[in-house]
This record gives structure tokens, C-alpha cells and sequence, in this order.
DNA sequence: AACTTATCGATAAAAAAATATTGAATAGCC
DNA sequence: GGCTATTCAATATTTTTTTATCGATAAGTT
């Protein structure tokens, strides 16, 4: 089910941590190797390794891998530089919150509209809350490729069938519902609730002394 | 490093789905199999056996499971019965979004207060907002177990470290930034910038028919 | 120039997770 | 009451992922 074309999914995990690290290193870092990721991110050395070379070759030996062109490289494959246009559907809390983040232009995604039942938001954030109404018209214009859902739980699938039908090809779904959909569209589900799982579960086990990248 | 007493992380990042999807069932269902979940899930009926196996012996053969009985038993397990207490650190769009959504008391975490430096937040949002300079003393009293980080990223480790010195013993991390902490505090990272990477990536890859959970 | 050390990359081994197989249990039916 | 179909649970197999090992390469050192 998880599968993808090179790299793994757990790899695809990992890179943009990576990427993450890099951008935290000092500017006068010039060149960093794959144990000293390995080192600071807690991960297996190795691991590092592999996974880097999904993206990048230009590792040396005894040098390690310039921190720039890694970094490009990155960017590259998580396609950063390409811009992907999105919209979302729920302009409540969560979606204006994302609507006006203003911080995912740096990974290439830039949220051109929101939509809601809600008629008191219509023209809000900007003019970018529109009626849900609006949609299919919107997005024949706009031809946004990812839908976000924000919606509550019972809404999210009609929202999400609204977009498919819309000619979305990536869902992103922060609604705590497991979506169906058609062959050839792809879902993440952000779920929230999955993380709360692992902190409570966690805090209920003595002693805790685990720690956690995403899931 | 992802280790858990009893259950795997990969199980326990899908129990939250097996209840969303029972809470999601028609209330006249009394009985569920494995199969049937798994079927609707898109997941291997063994697989979901197992996980179910985890927190359950209350299927029987032939019969399924009783779909409220396994409910209350994920419920239990996944802490959604005890409450947890949290406090986050950044009243921005997002904190305040978290701050002010209201549906995490179903996964029994409270939120009691966000912290800011921003001076003209201090009071808002129901008087919930509070400066950062008060963080200790506030957590003195209040004991949050918890602590939800939504600070730019530069702001993140800060953050976090005043947190745990404030006696938090778990962090749910939305900035895009790798956290250090001592043993025994845990980290989850909300880490938007995967699920952005993922579906980037897979808008890349034509054709695109895959289905992903969380992550 | 040879030696040492850090590092990459490839291959091999180990561990973990997912899936398949089989057997047992039970409800419904003949 | 025995037969059949469905489903759980235990075991076995396969696949995937992680970790370890080894040889090669290049920078710094003596």
C-alpha cells in the first residue's frame, strides 16, 4: 500500500528532516557528513546514508557532503522550487489558521482560497473565504492540484468527493476521518488525534524515555 | 529508538484510525469483524487482528467484535478517558487555532493557557493568552503534563527547553525544526513539512494512485 | 611518499513488519 | 444433530526496513 517509485516511504520522511537540520546549521558550515546528521537527529548513521543517496551523490569520502548543493538538492526532490496551488475547504479555526500562515510558500505551496457554509466568513482573510457553493466554478478557474480538508468529521468525505470532483489530485485531510477515494488520487491524512495517541499513551507508561519523529 | 512497551508504534498509529472509523459506523451496528474494518480501512485483515489484539480479547469467532465494548476498550487504551493538561508556547495563527478549537477534550487533552511575547495578544482569546515571561509560574500551578509548541521555527528550541524545565514531560512540536530534549521527555513533531514533502513528491509521480495514512 | 583516519558506498546480516496459512470455535442452516 | 460458512487466533512465511560489516577513496600527517 505505502509504496512509491525509489524512494521509501520512511525515507520520504526522513529527507525533509534532514533538510530541516541543514537549514539549521550555521552559515559558515561549508560541508557536513552523514554520521554527523546521523549524530544529531539520533538516527543510524548508515540509515543517513542511504537515504541521502536517494537524492544526492555527492558525498566523499573523508569530506562528507557540501552543505549547499545537498541542500538544493533536497529541495529538489521534495519539490520545493516547483509552486503547487491549493485550497481549502472548513475556514474555521484550523483553515483560516492555515490560510494565513503565509509559511508553506517556502515548501512550494501556495493556498489560493478557502471555502465554507458559513456566510459570515464570505470575503473575510483577505476576500479568500468564498462559499462552498463557489467551488466547482473557482477551481475550473484556478485549477488548484491539492485540496486541504478542515472540516469537522462529517463533512470531510462531501468535501473531499466536492474536490475530487473538482479535479484535485492530492487531498490533504486534517479531519479525523479516514477518506475514500478514486484510484489515482493521493491522501495525507494530518491526524492530530494520532499524535495525541502517542503523547498520552506515552505519558501513561513509566518511565518515558522515548522520542518521536512524525508519524 | 521507536520502541513502546507492548505495542508497536506502527500499531499504535493505527488504533486512532480503527476508532474513528467505529465511531463513523451507523449507532444500529452492534458487531464489527476484522475483516470488515479491514476491507473498509484498505488494510490486511491479519494486520488489523493483530492490532485489535493489542487492546481487545473481546472478538469471538464467527461474530466479530462488539463494536461499543471495543470502542470503550481503544478509548481506554488510548488515554482518551484520562485528561491531560497542555499549555502551548506561540499565540500565532496557528496556537491560537489549537488554543481555541475545543475538539481535543474528546481526546481527553485540555488546554489551559498560550504564551507569547507578542504583547498585544496578552488577555485575548478569553483571557488565555499570557506573556512568556509568566511561563514558569503559571505551570507551577497548573501542572501541565503537556506542552504544544507553535513558535516560529528559530523560537523553537527556546521554547521547548523552557518548557521542560517547567516540569512538561511530553512535547507535541508543530515548528519545522528537530527538537533536543533529555531522556524522558517525549517528542512527537507534527511535522506539516512531511505531509507537504509526500504529496509534493506524489503530484510529481505520474501516474499517482497511491493512498497514504499520516505518516 | 607512505601512513593514518574519516568518510562514502556497497553488500550482508539482523530485526521488524506485513501477509499468508492453518486450525479452532461458533452461529446459522439443513 | 451434523454440516457449512465465517471469523478469530496462532503460527509460518515473506517482505521491508534497519543496522552492521567491509572495502575503497581521499584529506591530513609524519
Amino acid at each position: 500500500m505505502r509504496k512509491s517509485l525509489g524512494v521509501s516511504w520512511q525515507t520520504l520522511q526522513r529527507l525533509p528532516v534532514y533538510l530541516n537540520y541543514l537549514k539549521s546549521l550555521p552559515s559558515e558550515w561549508e560541508r557536513i557528513s552523514a554520521s554527523a546528521i546521523a549524530a544529531a537527529l539520533h538516527l543510524n548513521d548508515v540509515q543517513v546514508r542511504k537515504d541521502l543517496a536517494c537524492v544526492s551523490s555527492s558525498g566523499r569520502p573523508k569530506v562528507g557532503y557540501p552543505v549547499d548543493t545537498l541542500r538544493r538538492e533536497l529541495e529538489d526532490f521534495l519539490g520545493y522550487h516547483d509552486v503547487d496551488t491549493a485550497v481549502i475547504v472548513g475556514a474555521g479555526h484550523l483553515g483560516r489558521a492555515l490560510l494565513n500562515y503565509g509559511g508553506f510558500e517556502a515548501y512550494g505551496l501556495k493556498i489560493l482560497a478557502a471555502f465554507d457554509v458559513e456566510s459570515t466568513l464570505f470575503g473575510s482573510e483577505g476576500g479568500k473565504i468564498w462559499p462552498l457553493a463557489k467551488l466547482g466554478e473557482l477551481c475550473a478557474q484556478l485549477h488548484p492540484k491539492i485540496g486541504i480538508i478542515t472540516t469537522p468529521a462529517d463533512a470531510a468525505q462531501g468535501a473531499c468527493d466536492l474536490l475530487v470532483s473538482a479535479n484535485v489530485k492530492a487531498i490533504w485531510n486534517f479531519a479525523p476521518v479516514h477518506l475514500r477515494v478514486d484510484e489515482g488520487i493521493v491522501v495525507t491524512d494530518e491526524n492530530m488525534a494520532v499524535h495525541l495517541a502517542i503523547l498520552s499513551h506515552h505519558l501513561r507508561q513509566s518511565p518515558v524515555r522515548e522520542h518521536f519523529n512524525q508519524c
